[in-house]
DNA sequence: TGTGATCTTTGACGTAAATCAAAAAATGCT
DNA sequence: AGCATTTTTTGATTTACGTCAAAGATCACA
């Protein structure tokens, strides 16, 4: 595991308002800058971290893509999510001082090491610091929800549907293209989040594109009707 | 909704050890008892709290069994999770300071009413909690992947077994039988937890019963061979 | 204690997605 | 650039679970 480290702050950092908490004065936001001891540079392919690894801090992306995963005893693997600049991973690791799941660096990737401990420490300070911890975790809660409703009520074709707008959406907020990008994962890790074969998923884009919904050119996805592709999303909350 | 409401004390409390942080001194206990402000009896059938309301407290449940579940848009129901004695509530409301499911009583319950304001209040006075309140979080977080996990990987039959051993277990730290126990709630209500029709659920529980391995008259589950039963559980954290 | 409502079981049948298979396309490596 | 490897697409077939339906069983309530 690759992993080249150096100092930082976020109290500069163009990602601020995605994964720190908002509303600091200057004091406080240089305070809050010894949240992140280093980073750290993952190649495309590497684990940040692995099931059954001591768990000791959270970790901010700030460049790449993951993915995260739990094994079945007998080996099947589910995709728990994929994460992109701006969000936080790690959250598995707290109730056992161990991590539970895989995370995998879909692409180069940096993060910011966040020293658990040190969070804790901080946020016992700074009540903005705790509500956002606490806000983050209920969050990452509230979006397990809508995958179950997902996996547990929702159509192949409402199942991709889903997870296109909802990356589109994450993507768009980062100002990416609200219609173009590229997938990061295959079509086997689509289909293992969202509880599918990788036949499936490949024939409902192609289904999708026959439709003229999108526009499929391998990883790159064009949406066409953007309309069409929400009217098949009925989860709650999908943001 | 009928609530009745009446002071109590976490110091005293039998359950003490299932929701509390362990290691208190005697003084930071009763600090503790200000966590509850009062209990609130829920009648079977009513609802403790549903989407839409604004968020306040979290709930200990004291006694009595909940499902909480979240609607899709054009109304169908996912249950998210049951609950029983020791076991929190209503994290989900967190973030957005709105509760995102709805937490209905499957029997008459009792639970302890704790402002989430106050515990933010105490968890930065007594590190303990804090720590306390994380994991707690982290294991919702945990339970999830689990439940994504079997909705998307597994067949009718694991899980199934899946939820037999996982009650039977949690029924079991509780006092209760580790072979026996009663199902709170409707085989509708178990197959939307597992992603089922109520069919599939029954025909399930027929299956286990011609084998021999539970008996079932209807609510009330016999465990007889829990080892076959186990086999068929492959969750990495079925606890 | 009876009676309508609700829940559960079981059977027959249908279907969405899985499986199996093979070709085509894209990617990585030397 | 060329060749092996991996990924994706598409087709044919199977299957686990869903749907529809009807009969029992249980429950709630007057």
């Amino acid at each position: 595991m690759k992993a080249e480290v150096f100092k930082v702050a976020c109290s500069s950092c163009n990602l601020r308002e995605l994964c720190m908490p908002v509303g600091f004065d200057q004091k406080d936001m240089h305070k809050l800058d010894e949240i992140v001891t280093v980073r750290k540079k993952i190649k495309q392919g590497d684990l940040l971290f692995e099931n059954g690894e001591i768990f000791t801090s959270l970790y901010a992306i700030r460049t790449g893509f993951f993915k995260t995963s739990v094994a079945s005893e007998d080996g099947r693997e589910q995709v728990t999510g994929f994460q992109m600049a701006g969000e936080i991973i790690g959250l598995d690791g707290i109730v056992n001082d161990r991590h539970t799941c895989n995370a995998l660096a879909l692409e180069d990737a940096e993060v910011c090491v966040m020293p658990f401990d040190h969070i804790e420490d901080l946020s016992r300070e700074f009540p903005v610091l705790q509500k956002h911890v606490h806000k983050i975790m209920s969050r990452e809660i509230v979006r397990e929800h809508g995958m179950m409703m997902l996996l547990g009520n929702m159509s192949a074709e409402e199942r991709l549907a889903n997870f296109l707008v909802n990356l589109v959406q994450r993507l768009f907020a980062r100002g990416q293209s609200q219609s173009e990008f590229i997938l990061r994962m295959s079509r086997e890790e689509i289909g293992s989040y969202l509880g599918l074969k990788l036949e499936t998923v490949s024939r409902t884009f192609s289904k999708y594109s026959e439709e003229g919904i999108i526009e499929v050119k391998q990883k790159h996805i064009k949406i066409l009707k953007p309309d069409s592709l929400k009217q098949l999303v009925k989860l709650p909350n999908c943001n």
